[in-house]
Formats: structure tokens, sequence, C-alpha cells
DNA sequence: CACCGGGCATGACAAATGTCAGAAGGCGTC
DNA sequence: GACGCCTTCTGACATTTGTCATGCCCGGTG
């Protein structure tokens, strides 16, 4: 069977594994690299611009996420299928990924031969999430935060005074003492800038 | 001239990076990978063992990162040299290396082609540093911090209230709040907490 | 030697933060 | 409509924090 063969699109703003990785690809007979991106933004014109028939991307790039470029990518290019590459498995983003309409969710610790065969694999129309990952997932469970606790915390991360989150937000600072409390609360903290980390590590905010 | 090829090793967390790497080194003629590594202390007992001509290290890895390697490299086989390669390039950690006796020093946003040009070059006895990564080094500058406030904020750095720092540095409680404050000011942070965020994307910490 | 400046340490005070109880409005469910 | 839950706010309080004045010790300078 020598049907044609797989259109794949590499986002990664590393050159050397992107080049790497290319060359590495190109020597499966039945995969063929049509386009390279460094960032979000020219992976999705890459994407527009060449139809691949599976996007190989890293999780995080400057200008947009992978996660980002997916969710573009399936309003625009429904039959292209996105496989999602990341150096740190944080648990929060395979849940967003896989609700983006990712296929396929894998650690950079992957093998390049592994890979290869994923991409088949998702192209194929099956799903694929590395099983470590997917463990760390269901064991993090989901976000116990309201949306506001998010959001709130999320203003907090750079370590900014309750003051200026309360700007940031729009809420009155007692509001905003309440939701970082209860916050870390939940998340078991000392503190919301302990808080935030732990949100951080699990992918909630 | 038909010389000796250069013998390189290889650590890199990142499988896929690694194995990509490694096949695309091995197409230079004059370069060959004699061994790999995806730990700190791996990478330690790799060197050892084959006694190579250049070692490529990642900046992160589990167990020891690429300058603590180094180190421990430098001590124990001077003949090696060392060429760092980092997604991240925090300028603080650039200074560290250099002290540390490495010769080169590149962004993972390097071609691979140029990756094997640096290997020779820092093979021939040379040094090389991506200029940007020097560029932000010097406008950094130097670390403004005592060696007091570095250990204290470094202890800081998980969002630990100050008690528990206190009691991690056998200081008195006043005297962490104090450097703690001082390192703020210094650094131009509204708080330790962003004090601690400033100093880790400087590489002071 | 006397002096100065910097690193180091402490305690006291003021400001920011975390905690708690309570209350009012909205929204969805049974 | 009664109930539960989220959101928003308030005020009061305890705790943690940041800031300041102060003192000690040490290495270098004049």
């Amino acid at each position: 069977m020598t049907a044609a063969p797989v259109r794949v699109l590499l986002a990664d703003d590393e050159h050397l594994i992107r080049g790497a990785l290319a060359a590495l690809l190109s020597l499966e007979e039945d995969l063929v690299v049509v386009a390279e991106a460094a960032t979000g933004p020219e992976a999705l014109a890459m994407a527009r611009a060449h139809a691949p028939d599976v996007a190989v991307l890293d999780l995080q790039m400057p200008g947009a996420d992978g996660v980002k470029v997916a969710t573009s990518l399936r309003a625009e290019l429904p039959s292209c299928k996105v496989l999602i590459v990341t150096s740190h498995g944080r648990p929060g983003h395979l849940k967003r990924a896989l609700a983006a309409g990712v296929r396929g969710f894998v650690p950079k610790t992957t093998s390049a031969q592994r890979l290869a065969e994923l991409i088949r694999t998702v192209h194929a129309g099956n799903r694929y999430v590395d099983p470590e990952l997917a463990a760390d997932a269901i064991s993090a469970g989901d976000s116990p935060l309201t949306a506001r606790e998010a959001e709130v915390l999320e203003h907090a991360a750079d370590g900014a005074p309750v003051a200026e989150i309360a700007e940031r937000a729009a809420l009155a600072e007692g509001t905003v003492r309440n939701y970082l409390s209860s916050a870390a609360g939940k998340l078991g903290a000392e503190n919301r800038h302990a808080a935030v980390r732990l949100a951080r590590e699990r992918g909630w905010v």
C-alpha cells in the first residue's frame, strides 16, 4: 500500500529541536514535513497556507501556546489533526488540550521513532495520550477553584499587592482577600503565593 | 586532513531532542556521539566511562544542572570541553557557567548545523557565547545582592512564611525580614515575592 | 590607632494580609 | 417557592509582613 504520505506541520520555537525533528521525520518514508514554524501565529499561518494532515505543536511557544493554536486550527482546518508535544507536563494543560480537540498529547521524553508512530496513529483518526501524563491529570483531578478564585489567583501571580489585584479585577480589596483566602484554603497552601505556585503546577491557572 | 573524529557526549532529559540531535550530529563526518545521558549524574558517569572530547549539556536536567556537571567535569576530566545548551537563557546562568569553565553557551534556538560548527570551535580550544545572551548578561549586570540576601531569597522562593525561612536559615525572624526588605529594595520590587520572581528571571538565585 | 563603611543582627512599630461572621442578590434545581 | 451555591461586599480581628532606628563586628584607609 503506497498511499499518499502524511503531510506534517512542525511548530516549536527551539530551532535545534525543530530542525532535528524535521530531519528525523523525513527519514520515514510515509511522512513529509511540509512546513515549520517557530511561533504560534506563524504556525497558524503555515497551516492555512499548506493545509497539513497533522500538526505537531509545542505547548510553549511565543505568541500563542499550542492549545490556542489548536483551538483556532479546529475551527479553520477541521481535517488537520493536532498532536501536542511538551517538555513540562502540567495536568491542567492536558485537560485544556483535549477540550480544544487535540488528538495526541505526549512529553518530549518520547523518542522520535515513537513520535513518528504517533503521527500515523493520530492521522488514522485515533487518539493518544501519554499514560503517565494522563495518570497525573486524573490524580490531580478537577480544579476545585471557582472562576473568580482562579481569576484573582492569576492576577496575584506576579506577587502584586492586594490593592493592585483589586484594581485589575475591579473588585473591593476585602473581596480579593476573601477569594485569595478561600483559594489558598482549597489548595492547602500557607498563603496566596504558595497557592499560586500549586495552582501553576497543577495547570489550574 | 583526516584527523580522529571529535568524540561527543550528549546530555538532555528530553529524549526527543537528544535522539534527534544524536542522529543529526552523526551525519557530520568528523563528529561521533559516543554517549548519551538523560540526567546530571548519568552525564557524569557517562563522561567518566567514555572520556569524550566535548560534552554538550542541557542546562536544566534532573539530578544536577548543566553547570554543576560542568564543575565536576572540570575537576575530573579537564581535557573535556563543555558546551551548554539551554532553552531559557537567564543572564546569571551564563555567568555561573563561565565561572565553571564552560567553553560554549548557546540557546536551543540555534540550528543543528550551527551546533556542529560550535562543537568544532569548542574542541579547537576556542570559546563561544551567544551574542544575544551575552548582551542580556551584560545589561543585567552583577547581582546587587549580598550572600545572605540571596540565601534568604532562595529560601523564600516557594512562598514560605518568614518563620519557616528563619528556621531554615537559622536566623531571627526580624533579620530575615530585613534581608528580604533590602533585597526587594535593591531589585525595585514591591514585596519579596516579586523580588524572588525578578531575581529568578535574572538568574541571581 | 581612629575612623569609616558595609555586612550582620535585633526589636519595635506601622502597614499589609489572612481569617471570620454575616448579609444581600442572582441563578439553577428540585 | 424553597434550597443550595456562587458572587459580592462589609467590618472587625489576629497574624504576618515591611520598615526603621539602632548596635555590633570586621576589614580597609588615612
